[in-house]
DNA sequence: CCTTAAAGCTAATGCTATTAGCCAAGATGC
DNA sequence: GCATCTTGGCTAATAGCATTAGCTTTAAGG
């Protein structure tokens, strides 16, 4: 019997496809075995356990995250990187319905690389915010802000939160500008 | 052996009580049912299943956050009301933090009680937005950017989100500042 | 070629959810 | 006050998932 050829990173990204399948809650041990063709106590060999590999899963689509908001701030400023780097998570976050929850999970401190995803995200808003004219405490608070703000809406729009017969679009076109009024009004009372 | 006196609203309040207690992921029919005094199957004469709970044990919460923001909003108006509700709201979900997330879960549409809560909590809101000047798909997505950063706020705080050593009493203070700027500026371009 | 670390296996255990079917508590009707 | 019938709670049985222990054998490396 040949070997499956597994490693912790294989079995992590084959989580994150089947997590997107099935969704976050579902994903299972059992059903990731039987996606590797394997039996069920050999991805032990690989994670340590359904908590680990949840733990280890949040490392991928927060770096992709940072990957994606990166990209589309490149080349913008102000209002105009906002929306792209807002519609950019958002779209994240539908296309990956599975792996964009694994993401929320805080990083384990003792772990360098998903620190540092997390940093590298962070920081796509940061340079942004920097255009506003926010830094040190206040674009801690903004890039809070804007986390709290745009993961709030895409977590409540896929759970079904938004009821009304309101197209999401426009409404999320509403949050992002008033974002962005909220930012270059900062200082103002 | 005498009756437990079971009806399915005490067997919800018990698990909302649970819930807060251990968690919502952690919720489970075995410990409610230990709970209860009652054996395990016991449950099914007054839940669906565990699905079934969730569903129902979202409402309580719904109608418990109508009840904290209705509150809050009573005698105040404008930026002074939209802070109260706010903070009446994060306080909630950090004083209950198992029922909190039971209430994401969308109602049914079928369940009247259900969506009169949800409409309630809105209302409450909407009544806020008016004093903003804000009505018809406006207060819509006025509510939405809300909930959004509210929702958004509290659910990061509650993971660990916010890693710096920045007080979060004043990222949250500075995003309902925020809002309320972005509210009276919601004409503006 | 031999050794050895480890990948993958089977077997066993325990916890949870769910269904089926039984029994008795307690409400209802006479 | 008694008979009846609904139904709340029970035990037993089944199935799925996670986890641990211990064995086997692959395949890498001296």
């Amino acid at each position: 019997m040949p070997r499956a050829g597994l490693t912790p990173a294989t079995v992590v990204r084959e989580a994150a496809v089947l997590a997107d399948e099935v969704g976050y809650e579902k994903l299972t041990l059992a059903a990731l075995a039987a996606r590797l063709g394997v039996a069920l106590p050999s991805l032990y060999k690989h994670v340590r356990g359904v908590d680990a590999l949840h733990q280890q899963l949040a490392v991928l689509p927060t770096a992709e995250i940072a990957d994606v908001l990166t990209t589309a701030a490149a080349g913008r400023a102000g209002g105009d990187a906002l929306r792209a780097v807002a519609a950019a998570y958002r779209a994240y976050a539908r296309q990956h319905p599975g792996r964009y929850p694994a993401a929320q999970r805080a990083p384990d401190p003792a772990d360098a690389e998903h620190v540092a995803a997390g940093e590298r995200a962070a920081g796509a808003i940061r340079a942004i915010l920097l255009g506003y004219g926010l830094d040190g405490d206040d674009a801690i608070d903004a890039i809070r802000m804007f986390r709290a703000a745009v993961h709030g809406f895409v977590a409540l729009e896929a759970a079904g939160g938004f009821g009304l017969p309101r197209d999401t679009d426009r409404s999320f076109d509403q949050l992002i500008a008033g974002l962005d009024r909220a930012y270059r009004s900062w200082g103002d009372r």
